[in-house]
DNA sequence: TCTTTATTTCTGTAACGACAGAAATAAATG
DNA sequence: CATTTATTTCTGTCGTTACAGAAATAAAGA
């Protein structure tokens, strides 16, 4: 890792971890965690030589974060090579990750769960009762997740932070309502 | 698969793919939702014949469900096997997979970004000012992702259902109070 | 204490993913 | 159109993880 202060080093090792964590690859993460704190795009070489990985490796992990909608390539005046750039606002940021992790994890299940409930709608054998109504729970759960994505994603990031650092005030007079 | 409805079978195979995605072992979710949609407690011989895999892998997935504190053992009456059953309740069971998430992945993330920011404070090379102010901004969304978590934690669940169903007419308000 | 039964740990294999380096392709400039 | 430069795709290697089967351990009953 050339050229970075070491406050950068640790945040781009640590990232890479975590990542790994979350099963997304080492290496894409490293590069969206250099890309996020680079004032300025950097291009495919200029990636491989700070965080010491191979040229393929680097083409393949920036394709990744393009199919994320993480990154996008941008090009400099007088340069023809790509350079690249992460969004840059934290919240728009996790904003994507969010719709991208639904879309990869959340919606393939409601439609599964959905398939699966409706199978066993058909049986009506009483050993599957307990089966079939754990089932629909799980179900419901989903739905509500996902109503609740959707709600989130329309609210104006301003708005979505203050009701999370009001949440707690707005939870207790629901509680009092529900009483 | 022996002796499993065909809904249960899909439910099963499915849930284990989607695990696989969260970088949890295939084996470990499907005898998770195995547990989850069988009404008594199993044995691990029953687990094996069920799904069709080896004892060792279920022994081993089993003490994995019961770190995450999903699964846990039950002693039947007259029989020496230990029985292992899920935990029933659909909330309760994301409220610990949520509490076990967030204690491997934000929590250290938390400390690391503190630690970064902290390093971060002590350089005053104008070169680093974006890259600061970035790291910056990422802890104070953690930090903002941990308060909402913590918050959320302390409600008990048919209120968080209610705050979550009544999200967005919530949100509309606060939108118009900050205005 | 010996035997049976339950459970865990160990060992080897197979499958998969990450990644470097090479080769191939595509684009740009003279 | 040839040459340089940028980028992607291909190929092989290495390391990791999943997993079966075997061996070892532990617990219970005769």
């Amino acid at each position: 890792m050339k050229g970075l202060p070491p406050f950068a080093q640790h945040f781009i090792l640590h990232w890479g971890e975590m990542g790994a964590r979350w099963g997304i690859n080492r290496t894409v993460a490293q590069i969206q965690a250099l890309l996020f704190i680079s004032e300025t795009p950097l291009n495919a070489e200029e990636i491989c030589e700070r965080l010491g990985v191979a040229r393929s490796n680097v083409s393949n992990s920036l394709k990744e974060l393009q199919n994320w909608g993480i990154a996008k390539v941008v090009h400099l005046p007088g340069d023809r090579r790509d350079h690249f750039e992460s969004i840059r606002d934290v919240h728009e940021l996790f904003r994507v990750i969010a719709a991208e992790r639904k879309r990869r994890e959340i919606d393939p299940t409601l439609v599964r769960l959905r398939a699966c409930a409706k199978e066993a709608g058909a049986t009506d054998d009483p050993a599957d009762a307990y089966a079939k109504e754990q089932l629909e729970s799980l179900l419901g759960f989903f739905e509500l997740v996902s109503e609740f994505y959707e709600k989130m994603n329309r609210l104006p990031t301003k708005s979505a932070v203050h009701a999370i650092r009001m949440g707690d005030k707005i939870a207790k007079s629901i509680v009092s309502l529900v009483k």
